[in-house]
DNA sequence: AATCCACAGGAAGTGCTGGGCG
DNA sequence: CGCCCAGCACTTCCTGTGGATT
């Protein structure tokens, strides 16, 4: 296929109208099923407009239950209403995962010039508060996936945002901190609990009906009349509703259909192109996630990995995954990292979904974790294989 | 009922990178 | 220049523990 074949085949799409329309960062102009959370979150908001504070709110909700967008949808009008008194910051911190690249967000949109390494926290605090005051504004921030940076970091900047408001006499700050972790105010000081959760929302997720009636209006404005069927969307409503009313998911499975159809020049989206879509999308997160793995991490993973393939019927352990992983270093010729780092590293496996690891007793036999591959043996061994270190050992 | 294995996992610290600041 | 800062990957040292076996 020439260059030219490509681009004109997509010119001319028999599949999509406005394929962008799918793409994760699209809000789109009404969110259906969500009314409730819209009302509840303006009404939380709404006191902004004559210039007093909103309460700080904290979203509760699993992923792809529409908290981004509905907050989003909500501030974007606040903002319009506002006409330049009211303004928003969205931060997400599994990208930003630090206190420190939390700030210097924050800097960066105050218009502060923050090193992306090398300054004391404090300082930095110091500056943005600064910053925060020369404008007179009421300033919301988004914290979103905020468990990402609690988890790892503490809640200082949580603090330090909940307690800004005492330094300033112009700006007024506002958090909305997003969360998929129900559980997550326990890393919370009680302080910033009893301030951050002045206001609580919980988006529960879609039910298949409701997941069929989003993707029906979404492949409406998306799509070409009659190239997605009832019974596609059925199916992906339905994987979708399985993973914890995941609408994200659910999008991302039908633009990845749709995309596999085009690519095969088909008329219309197949239940297979579905299938197929479904396995791609697996495949490639996993495989995205080991390739980015440091070394040893991706040594362990190799040891469960052969201990998977020929270890027939035995339970895999910690103590046999790290007898493999020391003999795996010496052919490769580095020194291995201590048991101690393994039991952290079987963690982080687990963490990211690779491996399903739990901790079990065998009495006498000691205490040990129970270790299993998380997804298809294809996969790992694909991302394994990616690295040149990793193939060599596995390989032959 | 007591024992004791094979680890789990907390606390504190090290050495390195990549950057401040004055 | 010397010293400070945060983050990462890892070590050292450590205490804790579920439950089959004695």
């Amino acid at each position: 296929m020439s260059l030219e074949e490509i681009f004109d085949q997509y010119l001319g799409s028999r599949i999509y109208k406005a394929r962008e329309k799918l793409l994760p960062d699209y809000v789109p102009e009404d969110l259906p099923h969500r009314d409730e959370q819209i009302k509840r979150l303006a009404l939380t908001l709404a006191p902004a407009l004559s210039g007093s504070r909103p309460s700080n709110v904290f979203i509760y909700g699993l992923t792809g239950t529409g908290k981004t967008a509905v907050t989003k949808y909500v501030l974007r009008r606040l903002a319009e209403k506002g006409g330049g008194r009211i303004e928003y910051v969205y931060i997400n911190c599994r990208q930003n995962n630090t206190s420190y690249r939390v700030l210097a967000e924050l800097g960066k949109f105050l218009g502060v010039k923050i090193p992306f390494t090398g300054l004391a926290l404090g300082e930095v605090m110091k500056r943005i508060t600064q910053a925060l005051d020369r404008k007179h504004r009421i300033l919301i921030v988004v914290l979103d996936e905020v468990d990402n940076l609690v988890k790892r970091n503490g809640d200082d900047v949580l603090y330090y945002l909940t307690r800004v408001n005492e330094q300033l006499t112009n700006t007024r700050v506002s958090v909305i901190g997003i969360t998929n972790d129900l559980k997550f105010t326990e890393f919370l000081d009680a302080r910033v609990k009893s301030s951050l959760g002045e206001e609580e929302l919980v988006f529960p997720p879609y039910n298949a009906i409701q997941l069929e009636d989003i993707l029906r209006r979404r492949a409406k404005e998306a799509f070409h009349e009659g190239v997605v069927s009832d019974a596609v969307i059925k199916k992906v409503a339905a994987i979708a509703a399985r993973q914890n009313g995941d609408c994200r998911l659910a999008l991302d499975i039908l633009l990845k259909a749709a995309d596999i159809a085009e690519r095969e020049r088909a008329s219309e989206v197949t239940e297979a192109h579905v299938d197929k879509a479904r396995n791609e999308i697996e495949k490639n997160l996993t495989v995205d996630v080991i390739k980015t793995m440091p070394l040893h991490v991706k040594l362990v993973l190799a040891s469960i990995y052969l201990l998977t393939k020929e270890g027939g019927a035995k339970t895999i352990t910690t103590g046999l995954i790290y007898d493999k992983y020391k003999e795996l270093v010496t052919k490769v010729g580095i020194e291995p990292v201590t048991s101690r780092r393994i039991t952290d590293i079987l963690n982080e496996l687990d963490m990211a979904g690779i491996i399903n690891a739990r901790v079990i007793s065998l009495g006498r036999y000691g205490r040990t974790k129970v270790v299993a591959l998380g997804v298809p043996l294809k996969n790992v061994e694909e991302g394994l294989l990616s690295d040149i270190v990793i193939s060599a050992v596995i390989g032959g």
